[in-house]
RNA sequence: GCCGACGUGGUGGAAUUGGUAGACACGCCAGACUUAGGAUCUGGUACCUCACGGUGUCCGGGUUCGAGUCCCGGCGUUGGCACCA
């Protein structure tokens, strides 16, 4: 041992004092007793300083109680407040439930009870779960978007919108859940089927409520450039917003209007052999001739009681000739116009150009009808007038236009711009940038959210109801369940509607639909520092201090709903003046997910496991290093039950070393280097939220600690009680009061590693002979190619394999030798 | 179809970002202490080989003194978008 302090001969140590069993339980409930009693939890947010809020997406109570995957992703982001609490900072950390919503909804359904009464109880057993999970939350901030004092500010919210012009009404077919009996957001329906419970969806028309999220994709998708956020979680969110760039085109159609199509790929207007329309195009009914009005209203009719599925999902081409005839702008030729279903009325003008050439959907289309299909793209060296048996779809820059007039030999790219510049002088074309991201339709006809606050009056139209008559309650209700008539369960309670117009004072009716269950997420954020304000929903000052979120961890699952909604609703607040920023969340990192046996855990493969149980057989320390320790947090793990076996081991270990150590003597000095090396890398590592590696430190340092028999120092271990801190926090408390600690372990600093202890007398340096590794060699640190080539040479296992003078010799100082022979 | 991530022992996973592959842990094997062990402690554990040694990070090429890591081409798993023009 090449330490400078003997360790002592056996007869020396002091007998320890009887070690008391490591009791989980008792420990546990002390230290949350006392958390509690001593409001260790509760920031003073006015005045604490270097504020940090630390933000976990908060649960949807559900009847089985906190799972797995809550506590995984709730530790992970509770060890990293823990961690930024000893930097120094005042740290915040919120919870509340989600309880509103067709979720907690349709179990209560399921349950044959009230939802109304099923949530508290829900609530009740999640306080529980989450307060002997050990986790750091200020419950003092606790927020329930189900009652009334958290959903008048949403309905505050919704008013606030729609004076800003971005919540407006509108028919509009929406995606109808037969089984869940409710509309559903387009981000709802997963393949034509319902995202909840997978049942056919089908359209309907109806008036909805909507949120003009498009009105802010531009900025929404240039900010993401911003934001220190997940890589995967940003890409999510760029699909989703979806920008393409491309151009208006118009053509005209003899006795209507002109048609105005979107399209990516201007330069292939000299092959667009037709116009197709979407069927809810508003300029249908005009265009179509008498000739064939028949046949058009028979395939809207057809298209329009249509389910999502066979639009979606059967991809087979239809569609009718209006028997109208448009010019195409560039070659002056007539075209048809067609009608298909294959056009989406929600995207781009609803309209498109017929290019078979060159788009896959157009050429089966063409092939279908006999519609003409002309080449006006191909490779440099291709032969122009080459038949195509399918689209060609340009895969090179290189590629040229061919059949394009005075275009022709133009590289595509050039030509993009080239043509829609030529078309926009004759006034045809112009260049735009189209979005996917769709308004978000808000209204729900379900029972269990918050009314929407409207009033809506003969003579005055829809109403806002004015801010001081806030909330609208919801009513409590038997028969809250929806029924397949499309109309909220509300509706069927004239004595709840029937109000006076608050402007005119005539009887007038509410509005019978609640809010989406993603407009009480969108802003519970805001609300936790102000969560105990009952008159403003968000103090200014305060929001000020502690917002934007300092980090936001959560599933990946909400990479883009749920976070593009927060994002919106934060914008538009910002617009509005009422907040400063226009980002809610300046750090996010998304969380793995908890597997088991190599599938997701769900209860009809029977794999859940139930932490109450974990709990009380290994304690909420174990349980939540073990899940810190099963892989990288960002990726998620495998969970087995044997693995954690040896985290307890490990945090065993350490409580018996706290028990053992003694405070005469001097620490032993490899014992030390040891100790720092591991400081370091644990207060590195814990950032990045590299918490499995954190770990497998601290246990390394632990084997190294418990090597030999020895007596411990106290000031081998005190450090190490810290650093354990933010995963296991009860035992890492008790430790620290026996170490005579004074206040919390979490208020005691984060120990600071020594450099000059991180550098070691002696290095270990690997020797390759061509690459391959064939032994090493201990020397000095400071010693020079030929020290360890001559040191190399002393070993035979090596010094065999070296039979000519070396050609080249590689030394990397510090790491190896690579002699070339 | 478009965009992204990943692929390492029996298992979960490490690897200072091009420098001793398999840290840490589970499991397994052996030993110690025990009336006992699903407790604790010690040692071993990638594969082939008695050994010398050889092989090895999904497969096939390449760059390099040196590749799990970089490049090219496949295969597989997985996430997002998708009749989006």
């Amino acid at each position: 041992m090449p330490s400078g302090i003997p360790t002592l001969p056996m007869s020396e140590i002091p007998v320890p004092p009887e070690t008391p069993a490591y009791d989980p339980a008792a420990v546990e409930s002390t230290w949350q007793h006392r958390w509690a009693e001593q409001g260790t939890n509760s920031p003073e947010l006015w005045h604490g300083t270097d504020p940090y809020y630390q933000l976990m997406m908060f649960p949807y109570p559900s009847g089985e109680g906190l799972h797995i995957g809550n506590l995984f992703a709730f530790t992970g982001a509770d060890i990293h407040g823990r961690f930024q609490r000893m930097q120094g900072r005042t740290v915040f950390e919120p919870i509340g439930f989600d309880s509103f919503g067709i979720q907690t909804e349709n179990y209560a359904i399921k349950l044959g009870k009230h939802p109304a009464e099923l949530t508290p109880r829900n609530v009740d057993r999640f306080r529980s779960q989450l307060t002997r999970s050990g986790l750091m939350l200020d419950w003092s901030k606790e927020v329930l978007t189900s009652d009334p004092s958290y959903y008048k500010w949403t309905q505050w919210l919704f008013l606030q919108l729609y004076k800003q012009g971005m919540a407006y009404k509108k028919a509009a077919a929406v995606n109808w859940c037969p089984n869940d009996k409710t509309v559903l957001a387009n981000e709802q329906v997963i393949d034509g089927h319902c995202e909840r419970c997978d049942a056919l969806v089908e359209q309907r028309l109806l008036e909805q409520w909507f949120f003009r999220t498009s009105h802010y994709a531009p900025r929404l998708l240039e900010n993401i450039a911003g934001l220190d956020w997940s890589e995967i979680t940003r890409q999510a969110q760029r699909n989703w917003i979806g920008r393409s760039e491309g151009a208006h085109v118009t053509f005209r159609v003899a006795n209507a209007h002109d048609v105005t199509v979107f399209t990516t790929r201007p330069d292939t207007i000299f092959g667009a052999t037709w116009v197709v329309l979407a069927p809810e195009h508003p300029l249908v009914s005009e265009i179509v001739t008498p000739v064939q009005r028949a046949v058009v209203d028979e395939y809207l009719e057809r298209t329009k009681t249509q389910d999502v599925v066979s639009r979606k999902v059967n991809r087979e081409k239809t569609g009718v000739f209006t028997g109208a005839v448009a010019i195409n702008p560039a070659t002056g030729h007539p075209i048809p116009v067609w009608i298909a279903d294959y056009v989406l009325m929600e995207y781009g003008t609803g309209a498109v150009m017929g290019v078979p050439g060159h788009d896959e959907r157009d050429f089966e289309f063409a092939e279908k009808f006999a519609l003409p299909i002309i080449r006006v793209v191909s490779p440099v060296d291709g032969d122009p007038s080459a038949t195509l048996a399918a689209a060609y779809i340009a895969k090179s820059d290189a590629d040229v236009l061919v059949n394009s007039a005075h275009f022709s030999g133009m590289p595509v790219p050039q030509a993009k711009k080239a043509v829609v510049a030529w078309l926009e002088e004759r006034g045809s074309a112009k260049p735009v940038v189209n979005y996917r991201l769709n308004d978000w339709c808000i209204s729900r006809q379900r029972y269990w959210g918050p009314p929407i606050p409207i009033i809506y009056c003969d003579t005055c139209g829809p109403v806002p109801v004015p801010e001081d008559q806030l909330p609208v309650v919801l009513p409590l209700i038997e028969d809250f369940r929806p029924d397949d008539s499309g109309i909220s369960p509300l509706a069927r309670h004239d004595e709840w509607y029937r109000v006076p117009c608050p402007q005119c004072g005539i009887m007038s009716r509410r509005e019978t639909d609640v809010s989406d269950n993603f407009l009480d997420s969108a802003w519970y954020f805001l609300r936790y520092p102000s969560a105990d304000r009952s008159d403003v929903a968000f103090d200014r000052a305060l929001t000020a201090r502690w917002l934007p979120v300092t980090t936001y961890i959560g599933g990946n699952e909400h990479a883009v709903l749920h976070l593009l909604y927060s994002r919106f609703i934060t914008m538009v607040l910002h617009d509005a003046g009422l907040i400063d920023f226009e980002e809610p969340f300046t750090r996010f990192r998304a969380h793995g997910m908890i597997i088991r046996e190599g599938a997701k855990m769900s209860k009809s493969k029977g794999n859940v496991v139930n932490p109450d149980e974990l709990i009380d057989r290994w304690g909420a320390d174990s349980l939540r290093t073990y899940l810190m320790f099963l892989g990288k947090y960002e990726e998620g793990g495998d969970y087995r039950d044997s693995g954690i076996t040896g985290v307890r081991r490990f945090l065993d270990r350490i409580w018996a070393s706290v028990h053992e150590c003694v405070t005469t003597g001097t620490p032993d000095i490899a014992v030390l280097r040891k100790l720092h090396a591991t400081i370091r890398k644990v207060g590195e590592d814990i950032p990045q939220l590299g918490y499995n590696t954190a770990i497998a430190a601290m246990m390394e340092y632990v084997n190294v600690l418990r090597t030999n028999e020895r007596a411990i120092h106290r000031d081998e271990v005190r450090p190490l009680v810290q650093l354990v801190a933010p995963f296991a926090p009860h035992i890492a408390e008790a430790c620290w009061e026996i170490l005579g600690g004074s206040d919390s372990v979490f208020d005691g600093g984060w120990p600071a590693y020594d450099p000059a202890l991180l550098i070691a007398d002696t290095v270990t340096i690997a020797v390759q002979v061509n690459g391959k590794t064939r032994g090493t060699v201990v020397v000095g640190k400071d010693a020079t190619q030929a020290d360890v080539f001559a040191e190399a040479m002393k070993d035979v296992n090596i010094a065999k394999f070296v039979t000519t003078e070396p050609k080249k010799i590689i030394f990397v100082a510090g790491r190896l030798l690579n002699i070339v022979v």
